[in-house]
DNA sequence: CTAATAAATGAAAACGTTTTCATTTAATGC
DNA sequence: GCATTAAATGAAAACGTTTTCATTTATTAG
């Protein structure tokens, strides 16, 4: 039934192999009457309504031209973002994506090894566990071109570091130095977390170490901000600042805070990470940090898309993203 | 270099046919000594790290595991939601998901025949513009199983019906009779768009045809709902309420007029459509109306998968999805 | 214990490409 | 016009599976 490249050399009078030459290109610089051949088989291509088997020529060829993608927070729209511009950058070098996303603390390695099996030319991999450093070294050895983002990691492949650690610590800086907030809390997860050591580094910086106060939580969505400020929040022992994991985590925080009759940043003061669209539009506007998620993904694809190409073969790139702060409402900034 | 099935046979000393079908997992029922042989080839598997080439067994099986899905509106949430959701759903299935968007308006025959020669086993299609009809027919005769979401369309093939028009309808309609709003506008594209007859529809019900107005974007994002308000409100000659193509839109609208100073719901009143999860958090939460994305996403892949198990051939159904309206503060409800 | 039946097996074909290699064909130099 | 070189060609192998088909092996019935 399926139009196959034998159809088409038989059609214009060729064998399967010339075709196949045809049929990928190579007419460059060619002889008249190969020429002439040529536009026949591109003639019958056409007319029968051709398109290779990508299986076959998968099969073949050991190249899936298909890039694999793990990374964690699939529904913050900053990820969102970076994977649809991932997707049309790939397919412009006719590469598909394949998503695979981590939610909560999920295992990486059942991820990572599924992926690897759909025969991926490449990885990208964004915000990955420590606990997965091994595994991708020996995917890096048997010759898997990767890459990665999120914060530092100083491993042995590819890396665009986001300093989120950087990020937190100039934003909880801005609060006490700009705004002179003395009393802040970060919401957030592990204690080990990259941004809760920036906030707890400018704490110490300022000599506020004995207000440093952590509110946990797992989530990191609308939901969960509305959520923690109902655990926590409650009498008149507000913090004058609260910095939060992500912007979704601050706009849920402000808008439990509203709930409550707080004001901000008139009674308290919020600022988030990321730098999503909406962090512009909502009311108050918010303050927050981040790097181009538009900017990141052409970068990282034309990274692996090198690697992937030439076998080159270099020492593994280490990129800091340039990142960028925004002072708008929400802090305390920026209000008429 | 490849771990193939070959190894593992030779490993578990059997031929390639007894391997290939215990890893396809026919272990049921078998003999004491079939039963022994087949747990030689699990461990050679396992040992070996076999996992079977994907396009090698798609060349023979004649599938590729792989959904495509089309859609406009990528950046949406609403879509990111179902579109999360449908990978979800469609991994427990073993099914991948092949991603093409629509940017504008893109041409979408280009982009369904990329992803019909990429041989994926069924086909998405969400808001397809109706001159895509003729040729997803083409291709449902075929034997493609086809599933699409978005207004009407009385198409040949399995259909959720989405009743934007119906939504729009309702919204309007809310803003005449309870908050007696008689100078109201719509925000959108295409004149024979669904949704402005649903709009125009309610206004005429109520009498008011001579105040119909329509502001044209051709972008539905946050950053169009701004811009929109700075072309066309000048001076105090407002409608009463703007009712937006989309939640973003909207969203973009209520933040041009507060940066105007024109506070909703007091000075203007503001709907959107989709009912993005942000449209609970922002200030004033925002009315809206929508189908549950998760639900769709489950709903359909169900109904995909069914045509793509069995040979399937009955009548295509045709399935309304339920809306709802949320009634929020910027319509004026709900303001404490 | 033999015959009949069911289950398990392996050899080989098939899936649709690309690519190697030897061969044929055309262009060029003298 | 002949020898040399370069370009184009087709036959066949290879990629790694699944599946068909004939054959072998074990189980059950009598």
């Amino acid at each position: 039934m399926e139009v196959t490249i034998l159809k088409v050399a038989e059609r214009a009078k060729v064998s399967v192999s010339t075709a196949s030459r045809v049929l990928n290109g190579g007419t460059k610089g060619m002889r008249k009457d190969a020429a002439r051949r040529a536009s026949m088989v591109l003639k019958a291509a056409k007319e029968l309504g051709y398109s290779p088997n990508p299986a076959a020529r998968s099969l073949v060829t050991r190249r899936s031209s298909t890039i694999g993608l793990i990374t964690t927070e699939l529904n913050n729209p900053v990820r969102s973002k970076f994977i649809e511009e991932l997707r049309v950058t790939a397919l412009e070098s006719g590469f598909k994506l394949l998503v695979s996303g981590m939610r909560g603390n999920d295992d990486i390695l059942p991820i990572l090894n599924s992926t690897v099996a759909q025969r991926v030319d490449g990885l990208i991999l964004g915000n990955i566990p420590p606990g997965a450093v091994v595994r991708i070294n020996e995917l890096c050895k048997k010759g898997l071109p990767v890459v990665s983002f999120g914060q530092a990691a100083n491993v042995g492949w590819d890396h665009f570091n986001i300093d989120y650690r950087n990020m937190v610590e100039k934003l909880t800086r801005h609060m006490i130095t700009v705004h002179g907030a003395r009393k802040n809390v970060f919401i957030g997860l592990d204690v080990a977390c990259a941004r809760i050591e920036g906030y707890k580094s400018a704490m110490k910086e300022a000599g506020l170490q004995d207000n440093i106060e952590l509110w946990m939580t797992s989530e990191y969505d609308l939901a969960a901000g509305q959520k923690i400020v109902n655990k926590y929040i409650h009498g008149d022992n507000l913090p004058e600042a609260i910095i939060c994991h992500n912007d979704l985590l601050a706009i849920g925080v402000i808008a439990g805070l509203r709930k409550k009759g707080l004001r901000v940043p008139g009674n308290i003061a919020v600022v988030g990470l990321d730098n999503i669209d909406m962090a512009e539009y909502v009311n108050p506007t918010l303050t927050t940090a981040g790097v181009d998620p538009t900017d990141l993904a052409m970068q990282v694809f034309k990274m692996l898309y090198e690697r992937i190409g030439s076998e080159y073969a270099g020492e593994p790139g280490k990129i800091l993203c340039e990142n960028k702060l925004f002072f708008r409402e929400s802090c305390g900034c920026d209000c008429h």
